[in-house]
DNA sequence: CTGAAAGCGCTTACAG
DNA sequence: CTGAAAGCGCTTACAG
């Protein structure tokens, strides 16, 4: 069923159905209710494929993840902030084209294939990362973007803020506070602009307390790298009291490790993760985290995109701060 | 650039162009490579909108996930899937759909409105349920699928299958030789056909090898309600001495579960999960659990659902079986 | 307020 | 083998 079967059986032009289908002047109101009632009656739905052919618009927002399966399947953040962002879209009957790819270089050519292609009106970018060709690619192309971890909205890229400096802020206050001095962290990857904010937020609010200067060990977000790295740090001549690790899989790893070193957790060493997981509470000992709404984080790129898509000049947006949930993972140091 | 645009440039009508760009006869193999140079060099790439009004084929397959986003963030499976199913679309450039709705009966709307708005060609469709709604109504629309679970192919409906027999065969069998007579299982939602077929299996195999009859309780894959149904078994009179969980995180909840009752695992109380998690070797103890190859059962449905839409009949198509992965949550039953 | 027409970028019979 | 034309289902100036 199409407008022109509407318009024959309402006995009016394509021109006046459309009109009247899409809410513009042009009908008059009699017409229109008409209209709208042999449309619903018909059971009739646009054509995307039509509509984006005379609009130049799909109706449809790009996100590509660039991750290993294995690393995408054990972080809920990614189905999270998809969640997120379809809860915008979906009641907007704006369909989300969702693609896995292997490298950021894979991603961009993702990005040029849906431009060049018409597939999509526009991005969701996700992880950031230092130098990312990303930006200036799709800068060039003009394509419109939500980009999550961009400190600065810049033509047609939208930036979806997440504070680290607050997340740190409050796990150096939380140890510092229990009286550790000596507090590590098992960083993610370099390449990630997130890592390098939150090594610069660690060390700020450090130095500010007076505390002396971390160690911190990067890692590759994996459970064997992560297990290396703690395994180094307890080994160190004067160790950490505590260590912070910037995802759950490392975490969970690192807590193992720590056992595993023969040091008792909370007793011996205190850990905080960073990143959201349904299993911290159920661990032994429970992980003390900080935990954000990334489900509202995805709504809100979302929500920054269509803003975009519907001529508004691209915002920077800021999302609420993570918060720290003490658990029993964390407690005063030891002291021998 | 449009094939307009690439008929001007090599002196020819667009109808030669299209043929040449398709591979379709009807054009020299001169004029066919001189097209194809051009549209090379003028980076052309179709219009998806123009084919899809023209062929009435959207090149995009539509996933919708009926979960809450919690529990799609915490079980790897999804992300894992969905990495299968691209590994088969991406190259062949066809897009994935992606959606999150709230039940099936959102699903079977998200369905229609795809179906009637020509935005996808055919569905994946997950986790069958006990009369599922999704079947009949696909077939009343005629509308190409692949589904996860159904036991056989109907119509343009095709039948992406797993063996729950053979998991279970293993998990039984594995306890069994342990020398396990009460074996219980904390089970997931009744509402999932897989969640009845594995309960056949696992009578049936118990019965086969001439043990108790199991108890088996039901859960909805909560961490609360596992934990519940856990503490519930082993307050019972003659309590089981292994327990066999549906999923990751009802898994990781009876350990803890178990933990707060006294049992010490494994000596007093044999675990084993069903399903992957990167989690289950972190653990202490690490834990027993069946796996399998989800990407590949991922890729599978994929190829599937493309190869009705190439025209070719619904076919059934079975999975690899689920291996189990013996770690240290099991053992011989403690004696008293 | 309404109708007739052109156009979006393709595909595909239909003539030559 | 090639060209001219119609059509897919919409939107949107342009006349009346």
């Amino acid at each position: 069923v199409t407008i022109n079967d509407i318009a024959r059986a309402a006995g009016v032009s394509k021109g006046s159905v459309s009109f009247a289908l899409n809410g513009q002047p042009g009908v008059s109101a009699e017409t229109r209710e008409r209209i709208l009632a042999i449309a619903r009656d018909l059971g009739w739905r646009p054509s995307t494929a039509a509509r984006a052919l005379s609009n130049s618009e799909s109706r449809a927002v790009g996100f590509a993840l660039a991750r290993s399966p294995a690393l995408l399947g054990s972080e809920p953040y990614f189905m999270q902030i998809i969640a997120g962002v379809e809860s915008v879209l979906a009641p907007r009957s704006i369909a989300l084209v969702f693609q896995m790819v292997d490298d950021v270089d894979a991603e961009v050519l993702a990005y040029e294939q849906w431009w060049a292609e018409r597939r999509v009106d526009g991005v969701l970018v996700n992880d950031l990362r230092l130098n990312d060709p990303r930006v200036a690619y799709l800068q060039q192309l003009g394509m419109p973007a939500a980009i999550f971890g961009l400190p600065r909205a810049r033509g047609t890229l939208a930036a979806v803020r997440f504070d680290e400096m607050v997340t740190m802020r409050e796990i150096v206050g939380h140890l510092a506070e229990l009286g550790h001095q000596r507090i590590a962290r098992v960083a993610g990857s370099r390449k990630f602009k997130h890592t390098a904010l939150r090594t610069r937020a660690m060390r700020g609010e450090m130095e500010r307390r007076g505390l002396p200067e971390a160690t911190i060990v990067h890692a590759d977000f994996s459970d064997e790298e992560s297990t290396a790295a703690t395994a180094k740090l307890l080994a160190g001549a004067a160790p950490p009291t505590a260590i912070i690790y910037d995802s759950d899989i490392m975490a969970v790893a690192g807590l193992r490790a720590a056992n595993d070193c023969g040091r008792l957790v909370p007793a011996e060493l205190s850990i905080v993760a960073i990143g959201n997981s349904p299993f911290y509470d159920l661990l032994q000992p429970a992980l003390t985290a900080t935990e954000r709404d990334v489900v509202a984080f995805g709504a809100r790129g979302a929500r920054a995109l269509l803003d975009i898509l519907a001529g508004n000049p691209a915002q920077t947006i800021s999302t609420p701060a993570a918060r720290l949930v003490i658990r029993a993972s964390t407690a005063p140091p030891h002291r021998d």
